[in-house]
RNA sequence: GGACGGGUGGCCGAGCGGUUAAUGGCAACAGGCUGUAAACCUGUCGCUCCUUGGAGCUACGGAGGUUCGAAUCCUCCCCCGUCCA
């Protein structure tokens, strides 16, 4: 069933988001500290310390694509809706305005205005979905920009430079997103590829982090298409590396949900215990305790803040697409269970009103409440994990799941 | 009173003898979106009937006419603009 999410669990669960203070950013680039792990699950909550602040795990990323989060402010972000990391793009911020700018007006959180941590993909989705403008090398990736037209390399190593410049907090290794199905032949080649860009992204990042020290951890990508014997392949070479970090990477390419969630599963017990695993681009509402029950400690998605810009809004009750006629004179907030700004001071029917006359406060007041959706959801996770109630949360969830389907 | 230009599906607006139930756009209605080429994309959009695929009916201001065939050509009428008296 689309669009269900778990709020019917709201009251038992209720959000936290009491950022604290960076303890070690001086040890390493960043630490991860385990504040409770589920007795049941491989859930666990953490603290992931970085040089702009501590970050509540497990964690829900806002995607800010072009340093902006679109619609919303970085004071809507940081203050109102308690986004404690970002995530940007290199492939967007390198065409547009260049990383060479960035890096010379301060870097990029001093550029877009945002002190709290910064993750920066690599250019590897771009891979996935910019497959017509690009050609994939032994060397890199060349893309044709989409801009102008004008072709430019990334390389393991061009993309790391990259990423430094703008001072990201955690940079992502360039990989190649592998769109679904492939062939194992052609998955396994792919994933080779992708260790071998690993390796040199790292030695390359190691030098430049001998010779300039800064507070910046580099994450490697789990590949392997749906194989879980190249999960697992991967997962087990890049544990060489001896990360910060470790990203599943690949997922929601086109495959069914259990696909996604078995590949995690596949995955999760090769990486460190220690280090936080990020799943790349997922997922929804309902989605979000599965991979946390998986082990999943990071996650990011265009969706909340897309599908608020095109009508499509989360809530306790499930989806609610705003452009209905249902809507047209329904008084009632949006979600009377969210304490978000859109919900505690316009109707529905105001709402579609603003969505049907192509109004730019709809994109803004639609997206802050779809980010408060999935950080509300975080928040639920969180505590049920510290106050060791997961697996009754996990149940909860996904009985409405199923009822409402 | 005269001279031009017009009246097309909810609206605007193409078409100017057959491939036209009628291009487009808007509106309306629905679907999609997962490390953002996305405030985007797709579908439906006269009525009735049968399962797909189709079948029938009604339609381009009105009434006649020409023609195998008319939204398209002709005649008259009605209405709307602009200009001249």
């Amino acid at each position: 069933m689309p669009g269900w999410t778990p709020g019917s669990c709201y009251k038992r669960f209720p959000p936290t988001i009491t950022p604290r203070p960076c303890h070690n950013r001086y040890l390493s680039p960043i630490s991860f500290e385990i504040v409770a792990e589920c007795s049941h699950t491989r859930a666990r909550a953490g603290l992931l310390h970085t040089a702009h602040g501590a970050i509540e795990t497990p964690v829900f990323m806002p995607v800010g694509t072009q340093a902006t989060v679109k619609g919303l402010t970085q004071r809507d972000l940081a203050e109102d809706l308690g986004v404690q990391i970002l995530l940007a793009n290199t492939y967007h911020l390198f065409l547009r305005p260049g990383h060479e700018l960035i890096r010379k007006l301060g870097g990029l959180h001093r550029f877009m205005s945002w002190s709290n941590a910064i993750l920066t993909d690599s250019g590897g989705y771009q891979v996935f979905s910019l497959s017509r403008l690009r050609k994939i090398t032994e060397h890199g990736v060349v893309f044709q920009s989409h801009l102008d037209g004008d072709l430019h390399t990334f390389t393991p190593e061009s993309t790391v430079d990259a990423q430094l410049a703008f001072g990201s907090d955690i940079l992502m290794v360039l990989d190649e997103c592998p769109e679904y199905p492939v062939s194992h032949e052609q998955a396994r080649a792919s994933m080779h590829r992708t260790l071998r860009w690993a390796r040199l992204a790292n030695q390359h990042y190691r030098g430049r982090m001998a010779e300039n020290p800064a507070p910046q951890a580099l994450f490697p990508i789990v590949q392997g298409s749906m194989f879980p014997d190249l999960r697992r392949e991967c997962a087990a070479a890049l544990l060489d590396l001896d990360s910060a970090g470790y990203a599943i990477g690949g997922l929601s390419v086109g495959e069914p949900r259990p696909l996604s969630m078995e590949m995690v599963e596949a995955t999760e017990d090769l990486l460190p215990r220690d280090k936080p695993r990020y799943a790349m681009g997922v997922g929804m509402p309902a989605e979000l305790p599965e991979y946390v029950a998986r082990g999943v400690d990071m996650m990011d998605c265009v969706l909340p803040s897309r599908n608020a810009r095109n009508g499509y809004l989360f809530t306790s009750e499930g989806r609610v697409i705003i452009k209905h006629a249902r809507y047209k004179d329904d008084d009632r907030p949006l979600d009377e269970k969210c304490q978000c700004y859109t919900c505690s001071r316009y109707s529905r029917a105001y709402l579609r009103h603003l969505f049907q006359s192509g109004e730019i406060l709809y994109a803004v007041l639609a997206t802050r409440h779809n980010l408060r959706r999935y950080l509300d959801i975080m928040g639920e996770i969180r505590h049920a994990i510290i106050s060791d109630s997961f697996p009754e949360y996990l149940r909860c969830v996904r009985s409405a799941s199923n009822n409402a389907a």
